[in-house]
DNA sequence: TACTACGTTTAGTAAATACTAAACGTTCAT
DNA sequence: ATGAACGTTTAGTATTTACTAAACGTAGTA
């Protein structure tokens, strides 16, 4: 491999890693994916600690997340007691992915706390002016979240996020 | 104001609290925003202070930050030196200005770390396999994150990103 | 002028998170 | 069976982030 390449593949990993921290997510999930969207072979976990400096464990755990996302897959080969990981180039596909696993997440759990708040009010009610005005809040809160969940589910059941549903979208908010 | 709707009040701002730390903001922001959301008044600055227990500097701080993405408003009144702040309650104006917000932030800078790397190869180039394998992979990053960055500008400049638009959304993408 | 009621800044602390090093269990080869 | 090459788990450490307490600057008030 050439010089330049290297330096090449370094700061491009340095710039997910970047990106990754941006989006709450530990750098060296940046760095690992990094490193395999630019391998042109599946690596294994000794080649990734190899690339990016991190130790086994570290990856072993920051891998599965990222594979529980969809970000990468995990594959073996027959004969080799190895796992082999790949990044996953569709980022559309990745999206949906990330969508979907987020329904199981803890987010999705402080929002039904939401909806738990909204009913206990409703099965306790008080006539009350202050009382109104939270209710009402804390309902148009819930219809947000609903929405957001509507349309994340839509994209979820697309059987592609392409571009061209991505250019449909443009249009319809023109 | 009565028992009841207290407990109400500490139980929905323990879940926004949760949300907070999910999107990757402190706690302690998501709290100040619900204390805000759920009064029918404007609050200064340690009446914050009462409802959350943090202190004066945290809220300062953290505060200015929900100030800068449009998720709270700072108002005074004449004759008064406390800042009053209140929630901006209708959030698709919120998403927008988060979206606006976020184009001057760190993530544009890792973005723009991309397409440098993209022109950085072009500027030396080599021919070589893995070389023309790696350009391709940045380059379709690159293009993710400009159809990405359209998107967000599309919704950006929506007068209004309302309940209406999102429905608009979910009908074409069925 | 000094006093008070503010919001901000700063310096230090507590808490959360990312990571390392090493022990462990498993599988396969000898 | 023993050993080597794996991935995983665990216990501890380093780093980062959130937060506190207190000093500070400013503006209005007496």
């Amino acid at each position: 491999m050439s010089a330049s390449l290297t330096r090449i593949k370094k700061d491009f990993t340095q710039g997910l890693s970047q990106i990754s921290r941006f989006w709450g997510f530990p750098k060296g999930m940046g760095a690992i994916f990094a490193v395999l969207y630019l391998s042109p072979t599946p690596l294994s976990l000794n080649e990734i600690v190899r690339e990016t400096g991190l130790t086994k464990g570290a990856i072993s755990t920051e891998i599965r997340a990222l594979a529980r996302m969809g970000l990468v897959h995990r594959s073996s080969r027959l004969g080799d007691r190895k796992d082999y990981y790949e990044a996953e180039a569709d980022f559309y596909a990745a999206i949906r992915s990330i969508l979907k696993e987020r329904q199981n997440s803890e987010f999705d759990r402080a929002i039904r706390s939401v909806q738990g708040t909204l009913e206990a009010m409703e099965a306790n009610w008080v006539e009350d002016e202050e009382w109104n005005f939270v209710y009402e809040r804390v309902q148009a809160l819930q219809e947000f979240f609903d929405a957001i969940d509507n349309l994340t589910k839509a994209v979820v059941k697309l059987e592609k996020l392409g571009f061209s549903n991505v250019t449909k979208i443009l249009s319809v908010l023109k």
